[in-house]
DNA sequence: ACAGGTACTATGCAATACATGGTACTAAAA
DNA sequence: TTTTAGTACCATGTATTGCATAGTACCTGT
């Protein structure tokens, strides 16, 4: 078979805000359930926090997250009155979430350890 | 409105193994641009080199993977003839993938600092 | 000619980040 | 009393990627 060297460019794009939300995936349920391991929070406070640490989330992502980790029963809530406006709803880690967070905070730092060992390799050379 | 907590766990399932596998999306390819950054390479020695830093992946999600790179023009590819089996099909980074690697390398190292100091807060309340 | 080992390809599914459009509650202003 | 502004929350669909599965092709040895 002839040696040829091809890049077909007919699909896709490398996209750096494409893939910065890819890796994001998986990683923000671990954030919330850590933050919420410091004390309930309503999403308002959550999104304050998560921007205090770099990672900037809307609310049209944080909203479908916490409603699916409370269906898979790593969060409950309750409704709190406010003073100032509609009544809010407060999360809090159940103790199944506080397990699941200990998983997933392993697994997080594994992947960092594995993923930058193969990085430091290529630089190295 | 009353004050109530309930957890509905009727949808989903809290699964360790399925988080993990989201954790990696958008982290595989930068790992394998790294390892390509360091020289030429085809699928089982990339496949050898991610077990070596722990990174384990399977045929039938290296293949695609690389064929999405190739297509996105971050990867060009020549094929070798084997002495012991069929050809193999070298890859290696093109300019443009050698510039985007190092977008995903700076995405990685803000991603990991922004997500590490979220846990750290959680651990120290 | 066939079997085993190796290399590669095609395709579809599942899960999640995110955008978009929307409703509802409360207080203040008109 | 009605309207407006601010705040809080919800529903839904799209795009993307890791992964599993099924398959083809090449080369060597029997």
């Amino acid at each position: 078979m002839e040696n040829a060297e091809n890049t077909d460019k007919s699909q896709g794009v490398a996209d750096k805000a494409g893939a910065q939300a890819q890796m994001r995936k998986g990683v923000l349920e671990l954030c919330i359930l850590s933050i919420l391991s410091q004390g309930d929070a309503y999403p308002t406070e959550i999104i304050e926090k998560l921007r205090g640490t770099k990672l900037v989330v809307v609310e049209g992502t944080l909203y479908p997250l916490l409603t699916r980790l409370k269906n898979t029963g790593l969060l409950g809530y309750k409704w709190v009155e406010s003073t100032s406006g509609p009544p809010r709803k407060y999360y809090k880690l159940t103790e199944i979430g506080m397990q699941y967070l200990k998983d997933l905070q392993q697994s997080w730092a594994e992947l960092v350890e594995a993923v930058n060992k193969t990085i430091e390799q290529g630089k190295n050379i």
